[in-house]
DNA sequence: AACACGGGGAA
DNA sequence: TTCCCAGTGTT
């Protein structure tokens, strides 16, 4: 007797009962607190479970509730995100807090409208939080399930594509069992995470390989169809590595970045974009190098000698790759320095500060030792660049 | 629709 | 090293 199986009921009932089986101990499973739902979920926008936890775990040490982070300074904020990439996934998410305790009492919203309406919350993050935290049959479309159904599924359409998504959002609503939406959609990603991997999927043990499509096609590895994304442009860049003296002997001079844009208020060491791509061989002394910084500087009202070239250092982002040189410079102290002062420096950390309004750009800089690492966040190349210095001194 | 926006892990 | 991963906001 030939047996006639729905496919999609099929598929729905054995990933719900493979989950239940072997989903993993995260640190917001444990409770389903829609606060924990939501910061995961956007921590995990781009970025691996492994990669998370930890920081999870000191983002809600550090802020147990949505008035704790509403309420925080951003700085603090930034801080914590540091090295997680996408700050302004960080920056969105404390401007949210405050939409949701001064709209919502501070309770995460339930209904699509107010949740979609949060700073940092899309189309994916609202069906995940709804779901997930409040079990409303909503899809949860992200990267794992666009891979998971379109294989599962044979679905050629390229995933890159928006009108795709609205397709694979239609299909998972249509699979949600009744009453358990947020074991379903997790348990989609889960499968996507662990066994329908990008690479190398481990069919064998698949909990649905049976009706898979792909697999019955032998296109596993053929799919998603995913056009792919123009490589970064590269930027050649010369990075100041000033030491300072006199009162700032012992520390390094660095700058906060703009309020928008890439790597918005996080903190660099200064530098410039290269005039000249850095000429073949041109050793310690790169003085058209040194030159076009210290004249950058000189601008902000800082004062520097060139002593040569510290090291090399690279760092990609999804659309720049950076080159950096890093030059060693020695601040120049006396009249210049003065200067600067007149020019509207203040003081908002100490006495350490300089700050420059000439052209309103807002850059602000600060001369910082080792153990002020902890109080800025920096990018991540930064970082390697500060701790290598500091640890070889 | 196209682009801006980080960083880490696997091959 | 090189390749891959992929949500949201802005324009």
């Amino acid at each position: 007797m030939q047996e006639i199986i729905d496919s999609k009921a099929y598929f729905s009932m054995e990933l719900l009962d493979w989950y239940d089986r072997s989903k993993r101990d995260l640190p917001w499973r444990r409770y389903r607190d829609p606060y924990y739902i939501w910061v995961s979920e956007i921590m995990l926008q781009q970025t691996r479970v492994d990669t998370v936890i930890p920081y999870f775990q000191r983002f809600i040490e550090r802020f147990p509730s949505i008035t704790d982070l509403a309420e925080a300074p951003e700085e603090d904020v930034l801080k914590l995100w540091e090295g997680l990439g996408y700050y302004s996934r960080a920056r969105n998410l404390q401007a949210a807090a405050r939409q949701v305790v001064e709209r919502h009492g501070g309770v995460v919203p339930n209904d699509k409208e107010a949740v979609s309406a949060l700073k940092g919350v899309g189309p994916y993050t609202t069906g995940a939080i709804l779901s997930i935290a409040y079990n409303q049959p909503q899809p949860a479309v992200d990267g794992n399930v666009m891979r998971v159904l379109s294989r599962y599924f044979l679905i050629e359409e390229d995933i890159m594509k928006a009108k795709t998504r609205s397709i694979m959002e239609e299909l998972a609503a249509e699979l949600i069992p009744h009453g358990r939406a947020s074991d379903f959609n997790q348990a989609l990603m889960e499968l996507g995470a662990l066994v329908c991997t990008p690479k190398s999927p481990c069919c064998l043990t698949c909990p649905v390989m049976e009706y898979c499509a792909a697999r019955l096609e032998g296109v596993v590895d053929e799919l998603p169809v995913k056009s792919k994304a123009k490589p970064p442009r590269p930027e050649f860049r010369f990075v100041a590595l000033v030491e300072g003296s006199g009162r700032n002997e012992g520390r390094v001079l660095i700058r906060r970045r703009a309020d928008t844009g890439l790597l918005a208020r996080m903190w660099e060491l200064p530098h410039a974009l290269a005039d000249t791509s850095p000429s073949e061989g041109a050793g310690m002394l790169d003085a058209p190098a040194m030159e076009q910084l210290a004249v950058e500087l000189a601008k902000d009202g800082i004062s520097v000698t060139p002593e040569g070239a510290y090291m090399d250092a690279e760092h990609t982002f999804s659309h720049i790759h950076w080159n950096l040189r890093v030059f060693r410079f020695g601040e120049r102290v006396g009249r210049i320095a003065g200067v600067a002062e007149t020019n509207g420096a203040y003081s908002s950390r100490g006495d350490n500060s300089i700050g420059t309004s000439k052209n309103g750009d807002a850059s602000e800089y600060l001369w910082i030792n080792q153990e002020d690492m902890a109080s800025f966040a920096f990018p991540k190349v930064f970082l390697t660049i500060l701790n290598r210095y500091f640890e070889s001194k």
